[in-house]
DNA sequence: CGGCAACTTGACAATGCTCAACGCGGGTGG
DNA sequence: CCACCCGCGTTGAGCATTGTCAAGTTGCCG
């Protein structure tokens, strides 16, 4: 059974190994798993920052609001991913984050992030997962500037299933995916109608379907090639599929690349 | 005389004070200014991670590239800046960083960037200083995402004057922005020819000129209300006016909120 | 059964793109 | 020294991707 700790130890453990004391410092800190609706503001832009949000189930988002109400979603939380610990360094938040769909997280207080941040292994992980959200802002830059509607979508789902791939969660070539077409347009900078309309031409084109939450990818090649998709900017390693049994610990076996880039 | 160590000192002190030692650690590490030539490729993405980039004169940029050869421009990296030093923890950059106009920098080698980061202060401030131009980026998205073509380039205008002046380079409500359209136009993902006819547009409602590598801003607040323009996300405290120009405070160079959002 | 949120669909409008040409200035080579 | 050329800026005409508005359907949950 996976458990918060496991789950992000495993994620973490993408971009630096840790120590034993490192993985129970992690677990120790991040015991306290919450549950919060959907729709739920655990932070907002402008106010103080509240902690740091270890994801274990569940996707949250990172937006920024223009006055007249248009939402900007900059980044999604999803499961194993930790929101980035040097927001501490300011007083205040310059976006807001919320929970799309129910999520499971524990909240790490300042203090106890500061206890994490003792631990080499552990700051250089936290800042590694950072920089590879650093650098899927960039990525969505990139596609709402330059990348049509249709490219778009494709390209927001090839990366939200190599995300959760890499944390165990795709079986059958499918994922959940907690997300309204509404949150997709928020996203994409796309026009929830729009959103719809490209939404139906992927079905009719097969590359994918999403339905009830429900996204298959049904011919991920195609997809990634009409997407323009590169999984290398995500840094990951190949998931062992069967690491989510315990048992298999031999991870960090070949960055080998199957579900390959360009 | 502003050397590039007291640029960067006087920059990396608005997010965390330095002490004498530390001073003289980043002097030491950044003695060796060199000069590059406009259009100069610093990094490529893909390729191993070279240096970080400490910016005392000019303008650089990061930038992704499609294969088709369409170009964003995903940050400016502008004097007293200096690139995000967690790069260094993977092996290849995401991104491509290239000089603009003619720059003059300093290249810290990793060594380098290790011994600075021995100090708890410089680290502090290099880890603020990478997470405002995470902010910017998160404004950027929001900019491309949801904003006119007239706003973002009144944004981006907005922008770059506030940083700017942050580090003493308006005068007279000027200063030198070497970009062309084609520069402004891959950073706002606008096509170089609309850039131009909203520059013209910009012109004839007096809210700003930009010529010959020149911008001028007409009316500030103006430009700012037009542009929707909050410098929060900049976390500037307000620069100290007598330093360069007397009189004229900043005016949107907001440590307060009071040009507030929401 | 009612209500509300999410999703669909259609007709129309517009912002910004494409393509194409021309002006202008500064640097370089003959 | 002049002529050429290339990068940059400027302008125009037509077009299309995507936004807007509006209405209707589905489906879940109380």
């Amino acid at each position: 059974m996976t458990t918060l700790a496991s789950r992000l130890i495993a994620r973490l453990e993408q971009f630096s190994p840790l120590t034993l004391p490192e993985r129970i410092a992690l677990e120790d800190a991040a015991v306290t798993v919450r549950r919060f609706a959907p729709r739920e503001e655990l932070a907002r832009q402008g106010a103080p920052v509240p902690a740091v949000l270890a994801i274990y189930d569940g996707f949250a988002c990172r937006y920024r609001t223009l006055p007249d109400g248009r939402r900007q979603i900059v980044g999604f939380l999803m499961p194993g991913d930790i929101s980035d610990p040097r927001m501490f360094l300011f007083d205040c938040m310059d976006h807001s984050v919320a929970t799309l769909g129910p999520v499971e997280a524990a909240l790490l207080e300042r203090e106890s992030v500061q206890r994490l941040e003792n631990y080499p292994g552990l700051t250089r992980a936290m800042a590694g997962s950072a920089v590879v959200q650093d650098a899927i802002g960039r990525e969505w830059l990139m596609n709402v500037g330059h990348r049509s509607s249709f490219e778009r979508i494709s390209h927001l789902f090839c990366e939200i299933y190599a995300r959760l791939q890499a944390v165990g969660l795709v079986r059958e070539h499918g994922c959940d995916v907690p997300l309204t077409q509404a949150d997709i347009a928020d996203a994409m900078a796309i026009t929830p109608v729009h959103v719809n309309r490209t939404l139906m031409e992927l079905r009719r084109t097969g590359l994918l379907t999403f339905h009830s939450k429900r996204l298959v990818i049904h011919d991920l090649q195609a997809l990634a090639h009409a997407a323009g998709f590169d999984a290398s900017y995500l840094r990951l390693r190949a998931k062992d599929p069967s690491a989510n049994a315990p048992g298999r610990a031999a991870l960090l076996a070949g960055a080998s690349p199957d579900t390959d880039l360009r």
